[in-house]
DNA sequence: ACAACTTTCGTAAACGTTTACGAGTCGACC
DNA sequence: GGTCGACTCGTAAACGTTTACGAAAGTTGT
């Protein structure tokens, strides 16, 4: 069923058909419904690459995403219910979402060529991004419009939305501070994710506010996963300067650290208070409850959306690309208590 | 840049830089080499619009996920392992791979009616798959060539891979029935998830196999999630006459159970004991470890890749639809006791 | 030297849309 | 009645490819 059969049905041209189907102006009322009734009755819908070629437009966003990075992936559904609010934003606006999976082993750069030059989105979302991006560098060059969650520091034409790591860390610090932490330890990824940079300098923030020197050998790097969470918090069970206080940026590693403690006999908040990252599903079974910052996840895919749509307005003011940060709010926890009287 | 602008490029006819950039014979050696050396020089791909139009074809695989369902998305990697493998051997075989994420709000029969009409895959992977689903009569109906990582009972033309539940259950049942356990407790998804009908067969199978006679009231059906695991853990907990044993068809739930019974004072393996759905890397973390059952994602992901291309071969006796049922191995864990000599 | 065949390449049509352009009809107004 | 504009629609070109077909050139065989 292709728009000259639809045409030939009706008995009017395949002109007068598209501008109906498009519902561009000059086409008489009557006849517009006819086809429209027409269009749904024979189940009519405009090939894609016809559409395409002919527009130089797909309608379709893509959402690029690493397989083989566990940052962005591990053990929760942040990626599914951004996905789900995005896709149903964009849906409302006539775009359709893809999912670009980019093979872990594959060249990313390599990849993005691939996409870009077969024209298959009219823009990117790009995810897991680090603080020297490649895949930006390249992205700029190109003419394709794309946004980034989680900014990069290099530069580039390009929006983004990053979640509030800085602001996470010093707020994490002020809290554990309050109640007399002094010895605070901090978690971070050991890539290099720009979330981690943003994480240390809002803790570095934080400490400074505090009046509280840097100890480096408090600035543990694991890997952001279940097992890195094991390593640290068997790091930190096994220092001989314990620290009071434990900072994560990333909530699965946050099961790891108890695990770790569990083996140990460190007990969250008893002997180590935790402030971990984003509240999540699973963490209703870490006993005790961790404190931690909660984040609308569905609000983040809709303004993602709607982030990337504005990059194809013609509108020369709306679609200036501009960089957003996501606050999130503080959640206590029973895993958030004042120091031992012994330490 | 289009293959007119590199055919002009090379003072040759557009015909024949098609015919070398796809090595269709009849090309003369010499000019075949200029011709992908200019290609890569200018960074000329095919525009996949101009392309899919003229061969009625896009090289594209499209991987449906539902993304509100939490059955086939909960708390691990188990999509993103399979996609990465799938999309390596798709990439392989120069096919590319979209996932398109199916909103739960949405009537998914009218998703994929898109979906097939913008012509925009080849052919599909249906995840989620119900007992009875509305989705494989539509397909069927329509052309495109599709196939389901589950299997349903609605009939009609498609090649299917799916996890061997029944066995799983069966041999879960074997292994406790082994160590002497006779009330054994079963969790199952409260929807129509075609999963649980054959672990549920599995199940009653091993049952019949032991002489051990069905109760009812240990069937339990709760939601595929970490709360329905709570809830689960809960109910059973707090049975008068206590089951000595659990089975889980998911790795989720387990999470769950785990955390209702550390609130109700309930032992895994001393109390009752546990087998879980698939190993994974959450499970290292819940104590004493659960027995569960190796499944090997890389592979499933390959299986899937090569089932899908093979819709699409034009050799009659590869493209015929198949069905194939993935075994998966057992693996011990300390959740697996002998009944306490009281019970 | 000519026919017949092979190798290589150019030409043009086709895929399904959208849209610029022009043609036709109708009513209003002078 | 003729001019003009508004409204509606049909025609055809264009988007970038692939491929059937035929032409040109070269090769072989007689």
């Amino acid at each position: 069923m292709n728009i000259r059969r639809l045409a030939d049905h009706l008995n009017i041209s395949i002109g007068t058909v598209s501008r109906a189907l498009n519902n561009r102006p000059g086409v008489h009322p009557e006849t517009l419904e006819k086809v429209l009734k027409a269009a749904t009755e024979l189940g009519y819908v405009a090939n894609q690459s016809g559409r395409s070629l002919r527009r130089g437009a797909t309608n379709t966003i893509g959402f690029v995403i690493e397989t083989g990075h566990p940052a962005h992936q591990a053990g929760d559904q942040f990626f599914y219910v951004v996905l789900d609010a995005m896709n149903l934003y964009l849906a409302e606006q006539r775009y359709d979402l893809v999912v670009l999976p980019c093979h872990s082993a594959d060249d990313p750069v390599e990849f993005l060529s691939r996409v870009i030059a077969r024209g298959i989105v009219d823009a990117l979302v790009m995810t897991a991004t680090r603080r020297v991006d490649h895949r930006i560098a390249q992205l700029a060059k190109s003419k394709l419009p794309f946004m980034t969650l989680g900014r990069s520091e290099t530069p580039g034409n390009y929006s983004w939305i990053d979640l509030d790591f800085e602001g996470v860390a010093r707020r994490s610090v002020q809290e554990v501070v309050k109640l007399g932490h002094r010895r605070i330890a901090v978690g971070l990824p050991d890539n290099d994710v720009a979330l981690g940079y943003h994480y240390k300098a809002g803790y570095l923030k934080g400490l400074a506010e505090a009046g509280i020197a840097v100890d480096e050998s408090l600035i543990i790097r694991v890997p952001t996963s279940e097992v890195g969470g094991f390593s640290l918090g068997k790091q930190v069970a096994g220092m001989a300067d314990q620290p009071t206080a434990l900072l994560l940026c990333s909530e699965v590693t946050a099961a790891g650290v108890y695990a770790a403690f569990g083996e140990t006999g460190v007990e969250a908040g008893r002997d180590i208070s935790i402030v971990a990252f984003r509240e999540n599903p699973l963490m209703r079974f870490l006993n005790p409850a961790p404190a931690c910052f909660r984040l609308d996840l569905d609000a983040l895919g809709t303004r993602l959306g709607e982030t990337v749509l504005d990059l194809l307005s013609p509108d020369e003011e709306i679609s200036r690309r501009r960089g957003e940060i996501v606050p999130l709010s503080f959640v206590p926890g029973k895993s958030l208590q004042p120091p031992r009287a012994g330490s």
